[in-house]
DNA sequence: ATATCGATTATCT
DNA sequence: GATAATCGATATG
């Protein structure tokens, strides 16, 4: 059993937000398809006082959805080749959104590995499929033309957010990752110990106040 | 196991 | 015209 996530609860501080989404469930409904990932790795960003957040010069076309009501998808295409996937945070009118980092596949495993175009040889492999935000937005076949706005606290959406009743234990707070701005904040969450967590290993530890 | 590098384009200055 | 919240391949220890 698998509920959507109230519009209430990204109405919220960001951080609040990050902190409390890693457990839930990223779902996409494909017509027959039903394509669902653990979050079990994300990151903060804090609007207009985060040097490295999109809306950190203001509102622009681009991340107007991340200065709109919370609850809905952001999706932007990086290095011309990726897109990432966030949801809005924060009452309407102030910015704030949530990267979504890794999950871990729970059902539709066959389509994700399709998604991305793997072919299975070792158990591993499952770790390529969306350990990662470009990773995971491919295996959810995630585009700006076809997600950015979406709503994602409804199920009655193509893609959204629910909760299985899932606790999650031993939430680790450390710098987030391929930034160059800001990159001393600590605002990535992730389940310690998860497998399926991205990024290179010791990147779990916190960065060291100097 | 870690480091470096090229790909490729929407967006903003 | 420069930049980027990434990935995958290749090189090196």
């Amino acid at each position: 059993m698998i509920r959507p996530i109230s519009r209430a609860f990204f109405n919220r501080d960001t951080r609040r937000v990050a902190r409390e989404l890693l457990g839930k469930v990223l779902v996409r409904r494909d017509g027959d398809a039903m394509l669902t990932g653990r979050i079990v790795e994300v990151e903060a960003y804090l609007g207009e006082n985060d040097a490295a957040a999109h809306t950190f010069a203001g509102r622009t076309l681009r991340n107007a959805v991340l200065f709109g009501p919370p609850g809905y998808a952001y999706v932007y295409f990086i290095y011309g080749n990726h897109y990432c996937l966030n949801v809005s945070c924060e009452p309407d009118g102030r910015a704030g959104g949530v990267l979504f980092r890794a999950l871990e596949p729970l059902t539709g495993i066959e389509e994700m590995a399709r998604a991305r175009g793997i072919d299975f040889q070792k158990p591993s492999d499952l770790r390529l499929l969306t350990s990662g935000p470009g990773r995971l937005a491919e295996a959810f076949s995630i585009t700006r033309g076809r997600d950015n706005g979406c709503d994602l606290t409804s199920s009655k959406s193509s893609l959204w957010i629910g909760d299985d009743g899932f606790r999650a234990r031993g939430v680790r707070l450390t710098a987030r990752i391929g930034i160059t701005k800001a990159s001393d904040r600590n605002l990535r969450y992730l389940l310690g110990g998860n497998p399926f967590v991205s990024g290179p290993k010791g990147s779990t530890v916190p960065r060291r106040k100097k």
